[in-house]
DNA sequence: TCAAAAGTGTTGATCCTACACCCATGA
DNA sequence: TCATGGGTGTAGGATCAACACTTTTGA
């Protein structure tokens, strides 16, 4: 704040800005990366896909609004959705992202586990699951990458580049995961967020490596595949960070 | 946005917010990092330390009115601020953050070389560096830490996290060296903000195995200290990332 | 001649990649 | 018995921290 506010002064003194929160909600089904979009029902964009979300209310936080947004549209409980990971991304408020007015918007990013298809709550009862490809969104069958209203394709973007760096060092990638899940699940969710194969056994003595990202679970279970040996089933352990991290293979250049 | 929000509606049916920017502003000054601070001049904590900062205004992006601020409050031509380092940190949006009204802040993160005293602009003529100790802000002589008004505390020490962690992978740390540099100021610069020695030749090694982190510049000189061999001198290359990392040394735990 | 800072060389430990290999299960 | 996925072992190369050493300057 500057010095140079004024003692006394009245919020319409100033332009008055509408503040939002949109979320890029990420899950992982079927090996393939999902964010969660609804259409446009009014103009602007009226029949576009957008991100979710909605304005801020007058006693909530930012995040208290996401994690508001973010059951409704999802249709988890607002209880079960302070488990999940929702994390702020960054602020846009370029002056005409949206035509009608001076919007900012508080970009959260979230990771849910494969859900059942969301039953939409009030706001949004045709919020759906799209799977990203390399470039982006696209719908089951279409040949192009699906625009997105506003500047969410580039929320959309810089949030999915964000989740790929991230998993290098934190223990973010078991929020893709169910509350007990093998090795190998867990594997599958770096490859689909890198889009590389790893090597198992050496993926596997990296996790394990770092105490307090995955721990045991008793009896084992078959998960992955419906053939091949059980795997040991764990849970997501007390550590945040991954020390060391696990690095993504790079793609071109040195081999490191 | 949510796709619930009327067609036709005015600004002043909701909540209406403020949004500001506020800056973290870093320096180096004599080996201890140092942050720009001014005092406020009004209630609510008049008389206090406070971040510089200030209003959005109505055809501003936050990151606009950040450079505008960053420019009025160090006394940098607008001009020369568009070199500086300057990124958003992230946004804070508590309820009674500001016991006035509601006031969103887009916080923000600079880094500057170390600079003349700052000529302050009109805002904020009282601007000033305040080293920084391991705790936070502390005034030469003062035996506490400072502390500051509103959530400037949590802002800066955000902020100052978020450097450390950021040198490591990126070649921000050249924001805080003058256009042409030693690597031994490259090092102070990474000894300061980390508060570690290092092993010169091992840093050396390091950052010359960097192609685009710096760059030869033609005749050498002397400047680290008033002594000992003259010194190559580098300016920032065109690199942004640091491939391969050039981490920290752990203070505890693993050696790796 | 000494202290201080820049710069080069080396070595042993560690880490990691890329495999080969065995195990347990369903079909 | 074969295919499939889980799990263990290991060898060679790359990396890196730690430290010895040389070089060039000011005092």
């Amino acid at each position: 704040m500057s010095s140079a506010r004024p003692l006394n002064y009245d919020p319409h003194d100033y332009e008055p800005f509408a503040v939002t929160v949109d979320l890029a909600v990420f899950t992982i089904r079927s090996g393939t990366l999902h964010a969660l979009l609804i259409r446009r029902a009014e103009e602007p964009y009226a029949g576009d896909w957008a991100l979710p979300g909605g304005f801020v209310r007058a006693r909530e936080s930012a995040h208290t609004a996401a994690r508001r947004e973010l059951a409704e549209e999802t249709g988890i409980s607002p209880d079960a959705v302070r488990t999940l990971h929702l994390e702020q991304l960054r602020t846009f408020s370029e002056p005409d992202r949206d035509p009608r007015m001076r919007v900012v918007s508080v970009a959260h990013t979230a990771l849910v586990p494969d859900l059942p298809e969301p039953r939409g709550g009030s706001d949004a009862a045709h919020a759906q699951w799209v799977p990203l490809g390399p470039e982006g969104p696209r719908l089951p069958g279409a040949s192009a990458v699906l625009p997105l209203a506003f500047d969410h394709d580039q929320i959309l973007a810089e949030a999915r580049d964000r989740i790929g760096a991230k998993i290098e060092y934190s223990c973010l990638a078991t929020a893709f995961c169910p509350p007990e899940f093998t090795l190998g699940e867990l594997q599958q969710v770096y490859e689909t967020v890198w889009g590389t194969p790893l090597d198992r056994p050496n993926f596997r003595r990296k996790v394990l490596a770092t105490s307090g990202f995955v721990e045991p679970v008793a009896g084992p279970a078959r998960l992955t595949g419906g053939r091949g040996k059980p795997a040991a089933v764990y849970r997501a352990g007390p550590a945040t960070a991954l020390q060391p991290p696990l690095l993504r293979p790079r793609p071109e250049g040195q081999p490191r």
